[in-house]
DNA sequence: AAATTAAATTGACGTTGTCAACTTAAAAAC
DNA sequence: GTTTTTAAGTTGACAACGTCAATTTAATTT
């Protein structure tokens, strides 16, 4: 039980990452305002300042996090787990959509239109593109046992990128009749991406 | 040349929304202010608010008048202008990803993360709901000619619309390298999609 | 011509991001 | 061990924004 009453706070960048992870996840994007999340650590308005040059530096500080864990998730799956290749496959696809609508504001983040140019934030880039390479991988691990199609594996990865991404992003925003039942949808987007891109 | 000096604007209405696209399309979202709107049009800051109830509100009418052109821009594909049935299908993919690329700050109020739901606004959700329909409709003719395999024609549009808006979204916010050519994408796109769908 | 109503105006308020000037305490230099 | 420097935190202030309330103006209805 830290007593820290000092005037200088010690961890107040780590502090601030995790209470800026908690608002956004409980209340959405919109509830985090640097002067509340000041008050909520007990700290002055502006005292996030000295750690971050702006909120848009914090957000994306916070956005590089999401895209580390999303790059573990795809990582951690594990293609000898599989019997069959496809379900390999679809392992990656479940992990990608439960990552996206388990937490919407999350992914709100990473994704949404907030105006985080990646080219202002090297960090967030890389992680970014750290998560995609894993999908990169996954697919030329298909192409070499023949399963997928050959050809440019980063074009089909962004195939599959922007259909999960495009799928995640109706539902989130509930732009599909909620009489769908998701996980259903889910299945047949992924079965359909399967049959375009799998070998004859 | 009007000289409308008059203290009543008259069709101040048809005005704002004139000029909110402007806006919107030239200088992007952030741009429109509810502030700078009325001193561009001449008007005081507050008086958009006899029109419509607040920002949300005008903005959900801009956001409809842009649905509408889609649905029209889709419904105004002609089926027999096409030999082969599947250049119908491409057609209308290209007209999608051609109105969501051609003005990305339009597609993205439409689309973005600000808040508008659609329960909050009925005339909003029947314009998006009419663009919808339309993608159903060609579907459902080409499930009529065999070209498509059967199944509910919903979920192939849903599957087909989710493909389109999350590549639109992807180039839009700038996530995939610029070396690729988006062309050559969306091309790959739509062919990889008409393979997971076609029927055999 | 009078009354009502619709449309526009100015003034004000609270919220937000963030800068500037200042203070405090820790770290570094002597 | 004292002094100096620097990092971290504080309060005050400002401009921009959305929007409400009170008011004024002009068109419409009676």
């Amino acid at each position: 039980m830290p007593k820290k009453q000092n005037y200088h706070h010690g961890n107040l960048r780590q502090q601030l990452l995790t209470k800026a992870d908690e608002m956004i996840s409980s209340g959405g994007l919109d509830s985090l305002t640097m002067r509340e999340i000041g008050k909520q650590i007990g700290v002055s308005r502006t005292a996030p300042y000295n750690h971050f040059k702006d909120k848009s530096a914090l957000l994306s500080a916070v956005a590089t996090e999401y895209f580390l864990d999303l790059k573990n998730r795809l990582s951690a799956i594990d293609a000898t787990d599989y019997e069959d290749a496809m379900d390999y496959f679809k392992a990656m696809s479940n992990t990608y959509l439960e990552f996206a609508l388990e937490n919407p504001e999350r992914y709100q983040l990473m994704f949404g239109k907030n105006s985080l140019r990646r080219s202002d934030y090297p960090e967030l880039k890389i992680a970014a593109d750290e998560a995609f390479y894993q999908l990169i991988l996954i697919i030329e691990f298909l192409q070499r046992y023949n399963i997928l199609k050959e050809g440019n594996s980063r074009s089909y990865a962004y195939i599959a990128w922007a259909s999960f991404h495009g799928l995640s992003s109706l539902i989130i925003d509930k732009q599909i009749e909620h009489q769908v039942d998701s996980k259903i949808l889910t299945d047949f987007t992924i079965q359909t991406l399967i049959e375009g891109m799998k070998k004859d």
